[in-house]
DNA sequence: ATCCGGCCGT
DNA sequence: ACGGCCGGAT
């Protein structure tokens, strides 16, 4: 006996969330090109970068990214550098880094498929407890229910949840609300429902984490050194770094620290005193 | 000048 | 549980 009862939906709120979300997407509903595969690479793909920009603007990008990458084993044997330049402007770059060690191990580990079992999904790097989710109801139509801030702030505003209340109890409620055999429609819906109708804007709802200003900040100068590397094949010297953007306040030693530390360059010659792309020059 | 957002290391 | 990571939109 260890079911949660305390926080049950009643079938009629159920009822009328559903008819409104649905009808909703029935009327508004975007079109979007990885909404128009089922292959589940080309899905991850999308939900990678959705993580953190917005649908219109990934556009483009996922296009010219499915173009040069159209499957594991093609991201798998590309380089960094060519990935990170498709990736540029997308922001997050580590994300791309993490995508392309996950079409490595898809093709090492699960024969260049990549798998549709969220537990499975939740091993790969840059993939946490939504995408793990996500990938498998919008490529298979999986009948599990997923959270992001968008659906939370639905759940907020359109049934009274607490705004406070933790990830368990948003899939505890998400669960519920979710019509069987329809997962895939649903969540698409949740989506345009959240991003075009109930915006954080008009809600006033915060989504919970928040962020200093960009700019002059370390993740302004990560940009900035990732930048020039990808505009300068030839790396550049520690002195280089500290002359271009040493006049900021932050410690750039911590900032080159970091970006190794998530693969994004690495240390090589000269006594380890100049950086480049990770696996420039590997031939 | 402020807002947006999932994952990961600590 | 918390703070760092990006750049474009508004």
């Amino acid at each position: 006996m260890s079911a949660e009862q305390a926080y049950c939906v009643p079938c009629h709120e159920v009822a009328k969330l559903q008819e409104k979300v649905l009808g909703f997407y029935r009327e508004h509903g975007r079109v979007f090109p990885w909404r128009q595969t089922t292959d589940r690479y080309t899905v991850m793909v999308s939900e990678i970068m959705l993580q953190q920009t917005q649908a219109e603007r990934v556009v483009p990008r996922f296009e010219a990214w499915i173009k040069c990458f159209p499957d594991p084993v093609s991201l798998a044997e590309a380089p960094l550098r060519s990935v990170l330049k498709l990736w540029s402007g997308l922001g997050y770059n580590s994300r791309a880094e993490r995508l392309q060690r996950s079409a490595r191990l898809v093709v090492s580990e699960f024969c260049g498929v990549v798998p549709g079992d969220p537990a499975l999904l939740r091993t790969l790097p840059g993939i946490g407890p939504y995408t793990s989710r996500s990938i498998p109801v919008f490529a298979d139509n999986l009948d599990i229910a997923t959270v992001d801030t968008n659906i939370r702030r639905i759940f907020v505003h359109e049934l009274g949840i607490n705004a406070s209340a933790p990830d368990r109890v948003l899939y505890a409620v998400a669960e519920q609300v979710l019509p069987r055999g329809r997962s895939r429609e649903w969540h698409n819906a949740l989506m345009d429902y959240g991003a075009l109708h109930l915006t954080a804007r008009k809600t006033g709802i915060a989504s919970r984490s928040r962020q200093s200003t960009f700019l002059h900040s370390p993740r302004w100068y990560r940009g900035r050194i990732l930048r020039y590397l990808l505009d300068n094949g030839q790396g550049m010297t520690l002195e280089d770094v500290e002359e271009r953007y040493g006049q900021g306040p932050h410690d750039l030693g911590k900032i080159i620290e970091g970006m190794e530390r998530d693969g994004i360059i690495e240390r090589y010659g000269d006594g380890e005193r100049r950086i480049r792309i990770r696996g420039d020059n590997d031939h």
